[in-house]
DNA sequence: TTGTACGCGTTATCAT
DNA sequence: ATGATAACGCGTACAA
């Protein structure tokens, strides 16, 4: 039997009121009543019993974490679990709980939201971003990571993915090349939406023309029919001379790909990829990759949720986190041709 | 505001209780009444308050997840994610939650373990073996996933490691070769110890000479003083045609590592890993790894704990999860030579 | 078959 | 400064 707020009373010889008031420090109490009563708690192990004090404040410190309705897949990817340490950091710091949206099968980010918030559990919620992030109104307060679809007066913190997509292709511009290809393109996905924006207004202003058939689509690895697309692509003459890909594994699988048609990196094709991942790390070469800070993601929607949370007072809406380039060895400059 | 019993009651024209009886199915309402409740439930949008439901049931439906004490960088390798995905998928059919020991820092597990409990929210515990795996008694039944080190009357999976590094070790014996070393080793993860004893059988087994200076201790790619020490290695006359690595990340860095050398994989070194992952199968050459199904390792851990909740009744005590071997191209057979 | 009354542990309001 | 009382929403003995 856990020990109450009563049975601390009986031992102290007082109300459970006062046990109350003295352990929540409300100064209508005497200090040595207080100190003994905390004594007492300490002594007792006493932990206030989190389901009686919500049922009463209406709130609880749990904030319930909604992966996109592929999250069975997602989670896979490095970038999630990245947001997760984040999101945790602050939550532990603050004694705040994270409640997952557990998603059997094919259950949507839609779905999860409700079941969450139905459950009574949680008094906010932080939503990762999905195709179909669900803007429906919920009874509690909700912070997005990554750019909602409708990114009305929701609060919400991204990384500047048009920025980003652009400072990729930039940087080869910068190199010299001036034939670029963009691999791991899904409308479903806004970053690769934003990314590509950045990269067609990079290539407009250096006055490039944008090849549409030079915006590979997803993961080309699973199908083969991306495959020979790319080989029609790297076979011709006016073949691509740097790339940027979405994600460092769709950087290493066309490194791969690229060294069974006798072409290498950088030497042949220079690639710039994101996420940074370990794997990207530890390939050879060493991929140059951007680094979108997943883990600050997590910190900074946990910080706002609880701020938010906690005054009601409105901060920011919206939050930018920052990126930055990783530079390795997948880029090089191109003399090749000068146009 | 949220609709309660009572909201019904007054719709219904009933009592709470009857209610209450009602949306439970219990047999002792008329039948009518029932449907008649279950709409008007289902009209006003009606979902119980947990907390209430807790508080007076004294359980809920809310599983705690404790990582290892180092969550901040574990939470970063697949194996994880993927283990959580495991648990995720029973929990949510199942109707049940999960609630993250958040940690912040240097938490321990121990204190994780502490937080989580005292929190009241949770009626079971999964945790994640760690080398501070606690078994204090704590008051909620418990599952540990990985052999706990003191393989006691808990209730845990896990994946049989010894047979594992056996098998990985006997693979290698099998295509010839003799001079195989093991990287990765860290005596502060179980599952590193319980292969390499299982490395060891294979190769005393074999009447194969136990090098000591063979077992390369966690990652090198970190500091160079290992790198030295494998440079070392392999410079030597008798230098090892094979690796059983750890983790497939290993392996990569390993190879890249090998290449600067001049040697590759796998015609001069063949590489056996374990975990699948992503990487190891999108690099070149693709890696031979094992795959101990951390997703089915979650699917155990929540169904022998759901179960555990629900009749009470002791069903099996221990789960082994079986391994595969996914035969990728990092390993070939060894004629170079015969002892 | 259905209603009444009470308790789960805590906090807030109103007395004292 | 402290105690008594009610209430949060629900489940369940007990009574009817």
């Amino acid at each position: 039997m856990k020990t109450t707020i009563k049975d601390i009373a009986r031992e102290a010889g007082v109300s459970p009121s006062t046990v109350s008031r003295a352990l929540h420090n409300n100064p209508r109490i005497s200090e040595d009543v207080r100190i003994k009563i905390k004594r007492i708690a300490k002594e007792m192990d006493f932990h206030p019993n989190q389901m009686a004090r919500s049922l009463v404040s209406r709130t609880s410190r749990i904030v319930g974490i909604v992966f996109p309705g592929n999250a069975e897949q997602s989670l896979g990817h490095p970038f999630y679990p990245a947001v997760l340490q984040g999101l945790g950091h602050v939550a532990g710091e603050r004694k705040y709980h994270m409640l997952l949206a557990t998603g059997s099968d094919a259950v949507t980010a839609e779905e999860a939201t409700s079941k969450l918030v139905e459950s009574g559990y949680v008094s906010g919620l932080i939503v990762l971003a999905a195709e179909d992030s669900p803007e429906e109104d919920v009874s509690v307060p909700v912070v997005v990571i990554g750019r909602p679809p409708n990114a009305k007066e929701c609060y919400y913190v991204d990384t500047d993915n048009i920025k980003a997509g652009y400072t990729a292709t930039q940087y080869l511009l910068d190199r010299g090349h001036r034939r670029i290809l963009l691999i791991g393109y899904d409308k479903q996905y806004i970053v690769t939406v934003d990314r590509r924006r950045g990269y067609e207004r990079a290539l407009l202003e250096s006055g490039i023309e944008f090849r549409r058939d030079w915006v590979v689509p997803s993961q080309f690895i699973q199908n083969n029919t991306d495959s020979d697309l790319l080989g029609a692509i790297f076979k011709a003459d006016d073949r691509p001379t740097a790339v940027v890909s979405m994600d460092d594994a769709l950087s290493i699988g066309l490194a791969g790909f690229l060294s069974t048609m006798g072409l290498s990196v950088p030497s042949d094709v220079s690639i710039i990829s994101f996420n940074n991942t370990e794997s990207g790390r530890y390939h050879t070469p060493g991929l140059t990759s951007f680094d979108v800070d997943p883990y600050r993601l997590g910190v900074s929607a946990m910080t706002l949720m609880l701020d938010r949370l906690k005054d009601k007072i409105d901060g920011p809406t919206a939050i930018e986190v920052p990126f930055s380039l990783i530079e390795r060895e997948s880029v090089t400059y191109n003399h090749s041709l000068d146009s």
